[in-house]
DNA sequence: TCATAAGTGAGACACGGTACCAATAATGGC
DNA sequence: GCCATTATTGGTACCGTGTCTCACTTATGA
C-alpha cells in the first residue's frame, strides 16, 4: 500500500512536476487522506526518494569491507560500485527521477540534508585510513574526502541525467573522481 | 533599516536558534510588520546571510584573475583568499553565525542551496583550465573539481566553527584542500 | 458477542511565504 | 501653503507543508 501510494506520487510528479505537484493531489489520486499520506510518510520528498534512504549506512558497510591499508579515495570508489550498479539496473524510470531530484532546487537541496548522515556514518572510517584522529573536530580532512567524494557523486549523476544516451554511471564516476585526485598541476 | 532588522534577527536566532525564531517574533522585536519583512528580504534565511550572497560572482572574477595556465585546484585555493580574509576579519559574532549554519540542518541546505549558482558561474573557467568543454554537460570533471572545493570549504568551516580557539582558515584550508588531492594511494 | 486495538479520516493549528488592498507618509509642481 | 502623485507601510486573506488530536470504523482475539 506504502508501495502504490509512491508509485502514485512518482507517476504524478513525473508528469507535473514537483512543486506543482501538491499533497492534496496525491491524496485524490491515491485515494487516500492527508492523514493516511502522512502516516505513510513523513514528508513529500520521503514518498518520492523513500527506497534510497538506506544508502548511507550502506556505503559505511562497503567501505568497512575493503581492505584496511587501502587509500580512501581508492576505497570509496570501489564501495559506490554496488550503489551505482543498482541505480543503473533499474528501468528509465529510475534516471528521469533522478533528472528531476538533480534540476529542482528544492529537491535537490533536501537530497543534499542527507550528507550530513553521510558525513556522520563515514567519518571514522576515513579519518582511520587518513591516519587521522576521528574525534578531532578541527581536523577537516576526512570531512573534506567526503564532501568531495559526494560532490563527484553529485556531478555524476548530473551528467548522467543530461544527456539522452548516457556512458555508464561507472565510467562517468571513473572520470569525475579521476580528476578531483590527479589534477592537471601547474607546469 | 534592513540593516537593523537583519541585526534583529541575528540577536534572536542566536539567543534561540534559527527553527524557534518565529518570522512573527522577529516582526515584533523589530516593531514592523509582517508585509514590511517580507519587502525587505525575501525569506527568514535572506535576512541572516544576506550580506554573503554576492560571493559566488566575487570568487568567479578572483578566479578568472589568476593566471591563465594555472592548475584549476590552485587557482581557486588562491581565489579563496579574500574571502576567507574577510570572514577572518569580522568579530566572534561572523563565526556564531556560521557555527549556527552549520549546525542547523535546515541552514545548511538552504546554503548549500546556493551551491547551484557556484556551478553556473565558476564552470566555465574551470572547464578552460581544464581543457574540457564547458558546453559538454555529460562532461562531469569541471562540476567534480568545483564541488570537491566547495566541500572542502564546507569542511574548513565546520573546522573552524567547532573548537573555542580555531586555527587560521587559511591553515584549515589549506589541509582541506591538501588532503583532497594528495591522497594516499595504494603502494 | 463483546472488548480491544489498529488503521482511517476529519478538523484545527502553526509556520513560511504570496498577493492584494487600504491607509498613511513623503515628494514635487503649482 | 496646497494639491496630486508616488512610495512605504500595515492588514487581511490565502495557499501549501507538516503536526496534532479526536472520533470513527474495521479487524482481531477471547
Amino acid at each position: 500500500m506504502r508501495a502504490a501510494v509512491a508509485v502514485t506520487v512518482q507517476d504524478l510528479v513525473l508528469e507535473h512536476g514537483y512543486e506543482e505537484t501538491t499533497i492534496d493531489d496525491i491524496c485524490a489520486a491515491a485515494e487516500i487522506s492527508r492523514s493516511t499520506f502522512f502516516r505513510c510518510f513523513h514528508s513529500k520528498e520521503e514518498a518520492l526518494f523513500g527506497p534510497t534512504a538506506g544508502a548511507p549506512e550502506y556505503l559505511r558497510d562497503a567501505l568497512a569491507a575493503r581492505p584496511a591499508d587501502e587509500a580512501p579515495w581508492v576505497a570509496i570508489r570501489h564501495a559506490l560500485n554496488p550503489l551505482i550498479d543498482q541505480y543503473e539496473g533499474h528501468d528509465e524510470r529510475t534516471r528521469r527521477l533522478t533528472r528531476l531530484m538533480v534540476n529542482t532546487p528544492a529537491l535537490a537541496a533536501r537530497h543534499r540534508e542527507k550528507n550530513a548522515r553521510w558525513h556522520e556514518l563515514l567519518r571514522p572510517e576515513i579519518a582511520r585510513r587518513l591516519g587521522a584522529d576521528p574525534a578531532d573536530a578541527a581536523d577537516p580532512r576526512a570531512d573534506a574526502v567526503i564532501a568531495a567524494a559526494l560532490g563527484c557523486v553529485e556531478a555524476t549523476l548530473a551528467a548522467w541525467t543530461a544527456s539522452d544516451r548516457p556512458r555508464s554511471l561507472s565510467e562517468i564516476l571513473d572520470q569525475a573522481m579521476g580528476v578531483a585526485f590527479v589534477p592537471q598541476r601547474p607546469e
